[in-house]
DNA sequence: TGTTTGACCACGG
DNA sequence: GCCGTGGCCAAAC
């Protein structure tokens, strides 16, 4: 069995955020132990797999992915769709929203490919 | 082949 | 609070 590369384990995580909530670069990264949270926007921005990106936001909850997505405003319409508020291209609540990965799956978490 | 860059973040001052 | 710095490591050049 090949090991699952990171950009999978990235995708992995990603995919487990419920709609509606966000959570971050560095948790994703910090979850996961591996790399940092640099390769996890390497990872997203590769977008080669059916990953909701756009609930990955920075650590202040602002959309800093946003440059990326095919239009400048998908994510944040994305996010609104739903239920999340955002202005200022930010997060609204973003402390109540945040879904921490490690806190949520816990540390036993094998990913599904 | 080395260097720079990047959807970032923790830390120290 | 705001800086500057270091670190992470694959890709692009």
């Amino acid at each position: 069995m090949p090991e699952p590369h990171y950009q999978e384990l990235v995708c992995a995580v990603a995919r487990a955020i419920p709609s509606g909530r966000v959570s971050t670069y560095g948790a994703i990264a910090q979850f996961l132990a591996l790399g940092s949270a640099r390769m996890v926007g390497w990872a997203l921005h590769q977008n080669r797999c059916h990953a909701p990106a756009h609930r990955v936001v920075n650590r202040k909850g602002e959309l800093s992915g946003r440059i990326h997505f095919h239009t400048p405003t998908m994510m944040e319409e994305l996010l609104r769709a739903e239920g999340v508020e955002v202005e200022q291209h930010q997060v609204v609540h973003f402390s109540t929203l945040f879904w921490d990965p490690s806190i949520a799956l816990g540390d036993n978490w094998e990913p599904i490919l």
